[in-house]
DNA sequence: GCCTGTTTCAAACGTTTGTTTGAATTATCC
DNA sequence: GGATAATTCAAACAAACGTTTGAAACAGGC
């Protein structure tokens, strides 16, 4: 068992920063967590930056990677509509969150990462999810040609907003969340599809579209 | 000048707060930024905790008011367009963005709460922001009627996401910001409430809609 | 059984944090 | 202008943090 605190401290470091954030979430309580030393941290990771990205690497990778081959498989048929680009893109991180508490808990973190994020930590993230994003907004352009590529970009922009924003499962009041969320992953999957969908098909704006009745 | 060093700290804690986040920044970084004394807050303010709360107080309540007033006056008229709604609750904030880099700090202070927001600080924002969360989902749900309550709030918690992100300007790899963002919020209007308009007016889903190719 | 490398452990390190204190300074009123 | 209140200031406080250390415990190979 010599690798089996590492995982340990990967799943108390990704439940307890997912919940209170990184800065706010100390070693002590990691590792208190993980029933380990609190030195282990450092002797597996090196540091605490070190372990938070060892954190997102662990499912990042796969995660973005499954994104990867699922666009490109779409795009070896022909014309493609946006609910299957959407589909590509939103179902592996959901069925991340499907396949239990530790998935669901990393897609928070995941969520709360596209706006938390520290400078060290973006860098990193920008790493990760460039290729996946740059491959989503050509597949989602060539679907949407009437989309001047800044106006593509900024529905892209919308998109990852709502899908950061559900993951983190920021809770409002009167929101309904708690209830729903958990284990009714099919429906939220067709809400968002259906949500986002006819928004990024919204014809161009160009001039003012409508206003006030 | 006695409550000079009060609005100093105020601007100081905001534009801090906002662009490293409340744990990430001191007081010490605070006190130096607004050219005041380590102590001025806990003499001004009580504690770090009640500073941020001053902090949202100052804008959000004459923010919320403003929003709340403009759906009130929207539905002494006939009926209501989904544009019109949403312009009365996007508009107030959005010319905080165009009054000047404070107004635009605090809308990026606001948009990292709603995902960041720590157990205390949740409360409170909670309590500004359930009047009006209130009235818009009521006056949206008079405008959609076709949709039932809980698909009604799903797309409402979307809509939030969208903002939310947006506003807190997360950085995305490729992704538009810096330049377009700054100066051009008659722009980013239109694109967000063509998105968004389009999104809520969407039928609901029911069975599915749609699939694959 | 001994040796070598890996992993755990308790203890301490130096910083930084929010907060408190009490005196010094400044403003306000009569 | 002296008394009174409001504000500022330098200094220190205890607590919590990430990190380091060096010895103890354990592992597997020969």
């Amino acid at each position: 068992m010599e690798d089996d605190t590492r995982q340990r401290l990967l799943d108390a470091a990704e439940a307890l920063f997912a919940e209170h954030g990184f800065v706010e979430t100390s070693l002590r309580a990691i590792t208190t967590r993980a029933r380990a030393n609190l030195a282990a941290v450092h002797y597996h990771f090196g540091s605490k930056d070190e372990l938070l990205r060892a954190v997102f690497t662990r499912r990042l990778k796969v995660l973005n990677e499954e994104r990867l081959a699922r666009l490109a498989a779409l795009e070896t048929g022909g014309p493609v509509t946006v609910e299957a680009v959407l589909t590509a893109f939103i179902e592996p991180s959901l069925r991340l969150r499907r396949a239990g508490v530790q998935g669901e808990r990393f897609t928070r973190l995941l969520g709360r990462a596209q706006i938390d994020a520290s400078e060290a930590l973006r860098d990193f993230l920008r790493d990760q999810y460039t290729p996946v994003l740059e491959r989503f907004q050509r597949t989602l352009g060539r679907t949407l040609p009437q989309l001047q590529p800044e106006e593509l970009r900024w529905r892209l922009y919308f998109t990852l907003g709502v899908l950061s924003f559900t993951y983190a499962g920021a809770r409002l009041p009167q929101m309904p969340f708690a209830a729903r969320v958990a284990g009714d992953e099919e429906w939220l999957l067709r809400q968002l599809i259906q949500f986002l969908a006819v928004g990024l098909r919204a014809p161009p704006v160009g001039e003012k579209t409508e206003e006030a009745a």
